[in-house]
DNA sequence: CGGACTTTTGAAGTAATTCAAGGGGAGTGG
DNA sequence: CCACTCCCCTTGAATTACTTCAAAAGTCCG
């Protein structure tokens, strides 16, 4: 029954919802199937765009890196989101690279094929736009949240995106579920892993949260919620 | 010859561009022509996305601000350019203002003829993900640049991002076409009016730049390309 | 020529980075 | 099962790039 969960997948997936099961046959028989195991690279920043994957099972991390080593991380994918939209919008190379942080399972087409189908099938070309708008309107808020606030609020802000994201319910709290150092959480919200380390470590102190080795549970959803937004009393220097 | 030239207008924007002149001539059936003198607010931040522009001639700001009354610069648009994407892409309202900083003079669509329009031409569709596109991956830039860069850095890239954007030749070097304050340039920097203005100084005194009230250009292009680079060598506290 | 914006510049303050060093945890291989 | 090693994490202390505070000087416009 692999094909019948296919189609399942694809409906579900940003791109191809509300798109017609005939249409999706179509689709789902030119595309091709890819396992990536964690810590490989799915896409190589500055390589040609030559590929869509839609994620079926895993997580994916994209990331941006600066000649001197330096790297941010743009976003993480789950199930249902498309890497490499470059392909889409006809940028020849991508922006940044893709690598999975889980065992992953992807769903891909070729550039052409990709832009045939969208050409052809209005609804996802209508998905692709309203895909874009949603992350262009997240770097927005991201480039905000960068200008405006301090690291502590900009790193619960990172968390509390996490955790809406990749929140599983746990007795202890909602975790993030996926593993992420401090490293990750530092390059998501503009700061080094010092400060990271010494912000969770406060927090740890307070209650707020419980983190391990690669590992973030929110225990308080609202007091994480406050500092987020900068409403929380600030300790001076509680660093 | 009104009705000529506005379709001339139209074939050159990001939005229409390779459409067939006939579609043009009924998508300008369908259009609204509007003024803005320079302050005026076109859209406001929180409003519900009920229509959308294209600008025919002059320069407007999109920005978004915070409770507190911070703002930040998302970009300039110039002729051509969409104000108003979130009206594609579903959203129900702008995430940030739009005003204009020149007198300018905008051709526009409601929100359900616009989606009409673009189911019923692929080609702008199209046209839409490449320009969704195009932005995502500029705030990726820019996020990369506020994370990694310091200030001078991230005022020279700003600068040169205007420059390519709204540059003029001149005698003195490239000038940046439309007012700009000190404060425009710090919000959009992620940093402050005043480390813009010592920075500016700064420059001024090398002769890599020749600014005035609400003006600034860039003399020596090579120079400051330098700087955004991060590779000229930085005097220790040059500020 | 008054008044509202801009811009400049000095001095003080500080949030966060950088530097430095050590302490776990988890897997591996003997 | 223990030792070894590679990461990852933590925490103190020193430093600094930038902001904040403060005040004054231009500059444009009616």
């Amino acid at each position: 029954m692999e094909y019948q969960t296919d189609l399942i997948i694809l409906e579900r997936t940003e791109l191809f919802r509300g798109v017609a099961v005939q249409a999706l046959r179509e689709i789902h028989a030119v595309s091709y199937r890819k396992r990536f195991s964690a810590g490989e690279i799915i896409f190589r920043q500055d390589d040609a765009a030559a590929s869509l994957y839609v994620v079926s099972v895993g997580r994916l991390r994209a990331t941006q890196t600066v000649p001197d080593g330096q790297q941010i991380i743009i976003r993480y994918l789950g199930p249902g989101e498309v890497a490499g939209y470059t392909t889409l919008s006809g940028a020849a190379t991508h922006p940044g690279s893709i690598t999975a942080v889980d065992d992953s399972y992807l769903i891909g087409w070729s550039a052409d094929t990709i832009k045939q189908i969208m050409s052809e099938h209005t609804a996802i070309a209508m998905n692709a736009i309203v895909l874009l708008g949603a992350r262009y309107r997240e770097m927005q808020l991201r480039l905000r949240e960068l200008s405006t606030e301090r690291v502590e609020q900009r790193i619960a802000h990172t968390i509390l995106r996490l955790t809406a994201q990749a929140g599983r319910r746990t007795v202890r709290g909602v975790e993030i579920a996926f593993p992420l150092t401090r490293q990750d959480l530092a390059e998501m919200s503009g700061t080094t892993l010092h400060t990271v380390s010494r912000t969770l470590s406060a927090w740890e102190e307070e209650g707020i949260v419980d983190c391990g080795r690669r590992r973030v549970i929110v225990a308080e959803m609202d007091a994480l919620t406050l500092i987020a937004a900068g409403t929380s009393p600030r300790l001076p220097n509680r660093l």
